[in-house]
DNA sequence: CGATTATGTTATCATCGTCAACATAAAAGT
DNA sequence: ACTTTTATGTTGACGATGATAACATAATCG
């Protein structure tokens, strides 16, 4: 797999095309992903994307769990460094997350979730993001309360019902 | 205004596209809102549309607004039919509404809101949402918990995260 | 080397949002 | 009452999108 210059083969298109629906996602929001576009960016024609993804739903779907994976990643981490609860430190690493990739964000808890017979990874990737929460909340209702506060709050906020102000968040979050 | 039988004039094409995009949006969730199909349940050509709408964001913020009403009475019924703390009533009324019409709620709570430059009667219905909130909870900051909470209670059962137990949510709320 | 499979390309379709040009009904002015 | 203006529809087109079929080329494997 040499992949070098530019040959009748891409290389790694599905990487490519990923890579381009993401910068897309990040910059235009969430309706913003256009399969075409995407093509267009890695240098290809439309309908090479089909060679990777059955529609553009299932793009999407590899687009959100690929935003688990950094979720997790960064979750991990704001767990290791916080200095007070980790139940505490964990929902302000929440609503940071959203509130920087509020497309990827909206994307991996959005409505593609609830059809998840058609994406189970998805779902999977969810129920394993809760779990790491309820390790740390002691209890599933805490856990549930906990998970719905920091949701919901970073939503409201990303839709401009309430303000972004990182003291108020400290304060509701505590 | 006899309206009657099909005259070149429809009568009054504005509320009917209304509700022909009101029905798409309680069947097909929120991306099946088609402002063609809306005409052709209204029985009218797609372009006569623009003669009541600038474009289709015009018209699906005319819906959220439509959305607010029907949101702003059913919580006072609740609030007022409620045995309990008016706080919580409102809080379970809120969930309610939610899951029984999911693309109304998503629209109205949706990224519309957030580009409320455009659509500023919505970004007004929703402060007036959250001013009466604010009045049954007994100051900002249990308000803005409250409401975090519910929003996201809401939505994540709505995405298939958690599961639709009333049980759950009533011990979850209460 | 030759056959099979993986991966792109071109061409085409239906649908969508939107606009310009035209047509007709209703309202207003004289 | 007749005419002019305005409100409201229609037709036809354009560009973009998701999707599919038919074809072309490269990589892989016997």
């Amino acid at each position: 797999m040499p992949s070098s210059g530019k040959s009748y083969h891409h290389g790694d298109l599905r990487a490519a095309l990923l890579d381009a629906a993401d910068a897309l996602l990040d910059q235009g929001g969430d309706g913003a992903v256009s399969l075409r576009e995407a093509a267009r960016m890695a240098g290809v024609s439309p309908a090479a994307a089909y060679r990777h993804f059955a529609d553009k739903e299932a793009l999407l779907a590899a687009l959100a769990l690929r935003g688990f994976e950094a979720f997790g990643a960064a979750m991990g981490q704001a767990v290791a460094q916080a200095g007070g609860s980790p139940y505490v430190a964990r929902g302000r690493a929440y609503i940071r997350f959203a509130l920087a990739r509020p497309g990827r964000f909206r994307l991996m808890f959005g409505p593609l979730l609830a059809r998840s017979g058609a994406h189970p990874a998805l779902q999977a990737a969810s129920r394993q993001a809760f779990a790491a929460l309820q390790a740390d909340a002691g209890g599933r209702e805490a856990a549930l309360r906990g998970w719905g506060l920091v949701h919901g709050l970073a939503l409201l906020i990303l839709d401009g019902a309430i303000p972004d102000d990182s003291d108020l968040i400290e304060k509701l979050i505590r």
